[in-house]
RNA sequence: GGAGAGAUGGCUGAGCGGUUGAAAGCACCGGUCUUGAAAACCGGCAAAGGGGCAACUCUUUCCUGGGUUCGAAUCCCAGUCUCUCCGCCA
């Protein structure tokens, strides 16, 4: 959410943000609504001023058994101008919620400016690509031929977007999860958290994703969405809060399925486990000062790389522009793994800085010195674990079709060196 | 599912129709003392927003939304959440 009086003060510098992200520029028609706001709202409050005046020498006349009736019938008038003006005002605030609450957050002056992903910049890479003596298979030609990937069953049992892992396929989805968790809370300083997976609407709209893209989200009952991503359960962990100073950097890390409805991915990705509309994913959140965030996205980049290295797979590292960065980022770096079977490098971890747009949202604060200041949160994922489980098998992949279990997998599957 | 209890400032917790924005304690900030620290003592300390160059001033907020009243943290209604007991259940 933005700072009105940011946008009151530095309208040029916000309509070149938001025309970066590919927003119509809007702050003439957020200024002009403002105002108004603003204008009723004092005429409001100076009439809620009289009538306080005017009630307190009421009790003062009652208490002294004077007659007061007509103070009263003179209180009696202001309320009902001030009721109108009251009704206005909320109109004129919720005219600017509904505005401002779909509008993306700013990118950092370090993000480059561009429209789409073309326009992302390549920042780093760890590895090379590997060779194969024979033609790399694509991630479900190898877990179909070895019968432990079925997308048959589960189109069956749930549509289009879901598979059934089975035997050594399911074991190895697991065992690269419980590898993340303990990298990122034994060696990266990450707190482990069991979080729910369904949430209300204020946790969502806290981290973005509500209201503007309730399409994305699968619903349950009336009252609940199911997450899209640990980041909202994590982030909203510090919703409503004012935490006190020495509990920051708060590091937060949790295992927990996603859902999402691919609204808009008709068509993309239709094979294989790539976009699904549940996957797990083991998610990294850090809350901080304001002055950490930027040494701290570059930290959880580097948590989440950490997990890459250790499985020794090449990956390459995009610094997002503004018009391909999420809703609520500033900043944004990709993690790509390299894909053979695929030929293309496919996004594996996406690691944002959020500023105080989400802590606005939250209403999530520290104290500093007796003040009050919003905190700046962070996510990332640490990483995707199906996504991982793909590069795994397409870059351990031999030629008669099994697959070599990673070195740091190994003791979390019974040490047995390939997949069967 | 049945029966009760409750939701007050960063935290604990008083208040239950008229100087109550809210006692007290803790935490926090400033100071005295101390070589330094602790303790002790003194002082300060809710948030959001409006008006004003400023000093300052006003409004709103005691879970949320309605209502009663000249006036509500305090009374009424609805909702949300939490807790206790009983039942059911992984």
């Amino acid at each position: 959410m933005h700072n009105i009086n940011f946008i009151r003060e530095n309208a040029t510098a916000f309509d070149n943000a938001m025309k970066q992200r590919g927003e119509t520029p809007c702050s003439v028609k957020i200024i002009k609504i403002d105002e108004e706001k603003r204008n009723t709202q004092t005429i409001l409050q100076n009439i809620l001023a009289e009538r306080n005046k005017l009630s307190k020498e009421i009790g003062l006349l009652k208490s002294q058994k004077k007659d007061a009736d007509k103070i009263i019938a003179k209180v009696e008038k202001l309320k009902e101008e001030a009721s109108t003006l009251k009704e206005l005002e909320k109109i004129k605030e919720e005219e600017l919620a509904a505005i401002l609450s779909r509008l993306p957050n700013i990118p950092s002056e370090n993000t480059p400016q561009g429209k789409n992903e073309e326009d992302n910049l390549f920042y780093r890479e760890w590895g090379s690509k590997p060779s194969f003596k024979f033609k790399p298979k694509k991630h479900f030609e190898i877990g179909e031929n070895l019968n432990l990937m079925n997308f048959d069953l589960a189109s069956k049992l749930s549509g289009s977007r879901f598979v059934v892992l089975k035997g050594m396929m399911s074991k190895l989805e697991r065992a690269i999860a419980q590898f993340m968790l303990d990298k990122h809370t034994y060696e990266n300083g990450y707190t482990e958290m069991n979080v729910p997976f369904l949430v209300k609407d204020d946790p969502l709209f806290g981290t973005g994703q509500l209201p503007k893209f309730s399409e994305d989200l699968f619903t349950a009952g009336d009252s609940h969405w199911l997450i899209p991503t640990a980041e909202v359960p994590l982030t909203n962990l510090v919703r409503d809060q004012i935490l006190n100073e020495n509990s920051l950097p708060m590091r937060v890390t949790s295992y927990t399925p996603c859902f999402r409805s691919e609204a808009g991915a008709a068509g993309k990705d239709t094979r294989g486990m790539l976009r699904q509309h549940q996957f797990t994913k083991v998610e990294l959140v850090s809350v901080v000062q304001p002055e950490h965030s930027e040494k701290e996205l570059e930290r959880m980049l580097e948590s989440a790389e950490s997990i890459l290295k250790d499985l020794n797979i090449h990956y390459r590292i995009m610094t997002l522009c503004s018009g391909d960065m999420g809703f609520s980022a500033n900043k944004t770096y990709d993690i790509e793994v390299w894909l053979p079977g695929e030929g293309a490098y496919r996004e594996i971890s996406s690691c944002s800085n959020c500023g105080d747009f989400q802590a606005r949202r939250m209403n999530s604060k520290y104290q500093k010195k007796n003040k009050n200041i919003f905190v700046h949160t962070l996510n990332g994922s640490g990483l995707a674990v199906g996504r991982t489980l793909i590069a795994i098998l397409e870059n351990y992949q031999t030629e008669d079709g099994n697959v070599k279990i990673p070195e740091v997998l190994k003791k979390y599957l019974n040490n047995q060196s390939t997949l069967i």
